[in-house]
RNA sequence: GUGGGUGUAGCUCAGUUGGUUAGAGCGCCGGAUUGUGGAUCCGGAGGUCGCGGGUUCGAAACCCGUCAUCCACCCCA
């Protein structure tokens, strides 16, 4: 019989991994319930149309990425790439913007794109994110910005930077967009072949390659910041004294152009080596346009998101020992009546509020004490046949190797003691 | 979608120009120790060599195909 696998690019998260990813969890809801984020819970599949319209339709994810599958009525579904649509959708059809106070929302989740898994890339992977929603004001910038470093800056993760752009308004690119064509023109035969095909498609796109023969010729090419509109300009200026104001460092890259079609004047990406390929730990920027796009009230909005996998695989271990484990008793019933009375005993002690484990299988002290050891268990309740008679047990401390005598019928409170001394 | 690497014991990996019975370390089980774990010593179990074909007297090794996985391109979190 042939065995079922997991689907290519979609990993378990064993208990091993759990507790790391509970600390990035942690910590991201921290963080983001002190700067007055509350969360929200969105479906992970929407209708096609909703990421189609609010992602752009000539983006690689809506053109090759998405899960679309048929319902049983023919409507088009799509497991949601990101977060921000469904949130935005959710924020329209609530009419969430007749609520008199900002709306500041987080969700953690799984998000789905099918491309090929590599390093830090996976077809479902996970991404902790916040909007904003309802200010138009570079302070509403800065906080978000603040949220995403400080979440990641508590993780100690090594080697961060804090790259910031400005793309200014729509008629700010627009304006710029034919004076890069042009340049790029002059240039193509030097370009990489998919540069020459963005020359078209999406120019802005051909100042974000890697291929050095392509960052070579944009680096003299006609600048964004040099077509901005003086409203956008001072727009960025307020955001980058906001961060300076409060000390969260950044660098400015005029080549950082995000991926997704709604980004508006303020964009950002937290970088980190030893990441493979990849380098983004968490990105996002200003999106004024995407509520109307979507069919709601004209409201400014800020957001990012971060990729969870890849925060996990920066997060050092010192990080994670900081987080104390917790002390687990190991029952040791064996026996004809120890091992009842251990079963007991275990219960009694889950009751009063310890953790308590036993392995059922092992039917000798020694059995016991290796299990008990395996895991990690720092005490071990021993109940035999004779501690039975006696009425007693012994509580063994697997470091120090120092036992003592419980009573079994005031057993909770004893052990308690004792544990909560040591 | 494209390219490259890797598939041998539970895990990490050796395996010579193709040669007889495929190995090591770790882990696991048992014993030394019949009510006291880890350490040590002794013993033991465990393998469709990813799968399917082909070449050959003979294939883990060579060839073809296929699948899986990792990495990279692309793109993104």
């Amino acid at each position: 019989m042939s065995v079922i696998k997991g689907i290519k690019g979609v990993k378990d998260l064993l208990p091993e991994e759990t507790p790391r990813w509970r600390l990035i969890e942690e910590a991201a809801r921290r963080w983001a319930a002190r700067y007055g984020f509350h969360e929200i819970r969105i479906p992970i599949f929407e209708v096609t149309t909703l990421f189609a319209r609010s992602i752009g339709a000539s983006t690689d994810i809506v053109e090759k990425e998405m899960y679309t599958f048929q319902d049983r009525d023919g409507t088009s579904l799509t497991l949601r790439p990101e977060g921000t649509a469904g949130t935005v959708r959710a924020y329209i059809e609530h009419n969430r913007a007749a609520i008199p106070v900002p709306q500041k929302y987080f969700y953690f989740g799984p998000m789905f794109r099918h491309e090929r898994p590599q390093a830090g890339r996976l077809r479902q992977f996970h991404q902790f994110g916040v909007e904003s929603l309802g200010m138009a004001d570079p302070q509403a910038d800065v906080e978000v910005i603040a949220l995403l470093w400080r979440i990641l800056s508590d993780l100690e993760l090594p080697g961060l930077t804090l790259e910031i752009n400005n793309l200014g308004y729509t008629a700010d690119r627009d304006t710029y967009r034919p004076h890069l064509v042009t340049y790029l023109k002059q240039h193509e035969s030097g370009l990489c072949a998919n540069c020459q095909r963005r020359i078209e498609a999406n120019p802005l796109r051909v100042l974000d390659c890697k291929v050095p023969e392509c960052r070579a010729i944009t680096e003299p090419a006609p600048r964004l910041a040099d077509s901005l509109s003086e409203a956008a300009r001072s727009y960025f200026v307020r955001v980058l004294a906001g961060l300076d104001r409060i000390k969260i460092p950044y660098s400015l890259n005029h080549r950082l152009v995000r991926g997704l079609d709604y980004y508006n004047l303020t964009t950002f990406e937290v970088t980190a080596t030893n990441l493979g390929a990849q380098n983004a730990v968490g990105a996002g920027g200003r999106y004024d346009a995407l509520v109307e796009t979507l069919g709601g009230p004209s409201t400014p909005a800020v957001g990012f998101a971060i990729g969870i996998e890849r925060t996990s695989m920066l997060l050092p271990e010192s990080t994670i020992r900081k987080t104390p484990e917790d002390v687990t008793v190991y029952v040791a019933g064996f026996g004809g009546q120890g091992a009842a009375a251990g079963f007991t005993a275990l219960e009694e002690l889950r009751l009063i509020g310890l953790q308590a484990v036993s392995d059922f299988r092992s039917a000798t002290l020694k059995a016991h004490l290796r299990q008990a050891d395996r895991l990690r268990c720092r005490f071990t309740l021993i109940i035999g046949d004779d501690e039975v008679a006696k009425g007693s047990g012994v509580l063994r401390d697997m470091e120090t190797k120092v036992q003592y005598d419980v009573s079994l019928s005031t057993l909770g409170r004893q052990i308690y003691a004792l544990l909560s001394g040591s």
